[in-house]
This record gives C-alpha cells, structure tokens and sequence, in this order.
DNA sequence: TCTTGGTATCCGTATAAGCGGATAATGTCA
DNA sequence: TGACATTATCCGCTTATACGGATACCAAGA
C-alpha cells in the first residue's frame, strides 16, 4: 500500500500537477517550464526531479539542455493520467498552455537549441 | 489546481487508502477499522475525518457507533477509486480483508449493534 | 583552458502532516 | 443522574516536504 500511495504522492502537489499537464502535449526543456510556470529554476529542477524518481517523466540530455518528457505509461499510470488532465483542463492548466504557445510562437521554431 | 492536489492528497497517505478499501464492500464502524488495521483509535478517527473532509466517506452516527462509507463518487472520483482497488488488490489489501471477514465471522451477525 | 549558459544539488529554514496518549463529547442503559 | 462504551478532538512531539538562494556540475564554444 506503501507503493500505491507513493504513486499518488507525486501528484498531490499543484506545482508538479501543472509541470506534469505541460509535458502533456511534448517535449520540454527546463527553462521553457521555467518561464511558463513561473517558478524559481531550483524549484522547478526538484520537481522534475521528483517526477523522473517516481517514473512519471523521462530526461534526455541533449546539448545544454534537459528535455523532459512524459514516460511511457502503463496501464494504471496512463489512466490516471488522464485522470490528472481531465482535471486540469480548468484554471491554471489553460492558461499553462497559453502562455507555453505564446512563449513557441515568440521563440520561433527550433526551441532552446536555436541560440 | 490546487484543488486537484487536494484530491490526490487524500490518496497520498497509506493507512488512508487502506481504510477506504475496506469500505468498498459496505459500511463499518470505528471500532472495526481500528480491530483490522490495528492502529490506535485517534490514529483511524483522525485518518477518516480526513477522508470525509474531502469528500471520500459519509458517516452516519447509529446509537454509539459512527458507520462509515464510501460517497456516493462521481464521475472522477469513481474514476480514482476503481485504480486505487484495482492498486490495492496486491498485498496489505488482500491481508486487511481477509482479517475483517475473520472479525465479522467470529461476531457473527448484526456487527456492533450486537452488543 | 577559460568563460558562459543551462541544470542539478546542497543547505538552512519554514510549514505541513502524521503520531498516539490524554481528554472531551456523545450516546446508552440502569 | 451516574457509569460505561464509542468516537472526536486536543496537544506536544517528530518527521517529511516545500522553498529558494548559493553553489556545484556539465556541455559548448572561443
């Protein structure tokens, strides 16, 4: 039971819910989350963090930066998640999403490694 | 989101989840939930006001004894609870039921009212 | 190799949350 | 009303967790 509860752990908290719902639709690395979320960089690498422990994202290396992505989830996890944003679809998750496409559309194509 | 969290939050915690699993299969009272997962009374009293508080179980006082439920779950909260069981299946959940179907035999029927 | 930008981790602090004994509240029965 | 049973709440303590600035780490380019 011990495990079970870890797992919903990780989403009892709203920042890693809104990092987490991000991730939903791609690829992305720390400073775009940054900026989107609007948090401290030491903030936001712990929950990254936090969700890569718990097998709830992935992290890539590639160049400077560090994409994070949703894990392959399996069949508990994947309905959770959907669970998770199916929740998230109100308040902050939209406006996440609003401000992550305005952040793309200002840097252009090609994210972080465009600099 | 922060309202999500909160809804994770009560999952977030072992002895909680293991108490609601025990309600899947009908009310009870205090006194047996504290017999099956043996822990001490303030202990199970405190873990279900918290269940209640965020909607989880409904109590009903009946003479002494305060029963306990699952709510009536709706749509995503039905959702989260068939994952958790579907969770909790494995291990202590198994165990705990198989102790309150001992307790229920060894009372025989009509539970504490019996008294 | 030095510098710079991006990210992870450390550290001290503050807050939240769990624990369980003690006590209060509530109900029953005589 | 007094004694007892059941449950809720209080209280002090301990542990877990979040926070964010400071620092360490790592990759790229000059």
């Amino acid at each position: 039971m011990e495990n079970a509860a870890r797992i919903f752990k990780a989403l009892a908290e709203s920042s890693r819910l809104r990092l987490l719902c991000l991730l939903a639709d791609g690829e992305r690395c720390v400073c775009e989350l940054m900026a989107v979320v609007d948090m401290p960089q030491s903030t936001v690498s712990r929950h990254l963090a936090y969700l890569r422990n718990t097998g709830w994202v992935i992290a890539t290396r590639r160049g400077k930066w560090m994409y994070y992505r949703l894990a392959d989830l399996s069949g508990i996890r994947r309905r959770l998640f959907d669970t998770v944003t199916s929740l998230a679809e109100v308040k902050e998750g939209r406006a996440d999403h609003e401000r992550l496409a305005l952040l793309l559309r200002e840097k252009g194509t090609g994210g972080c490694e465009g600099s």
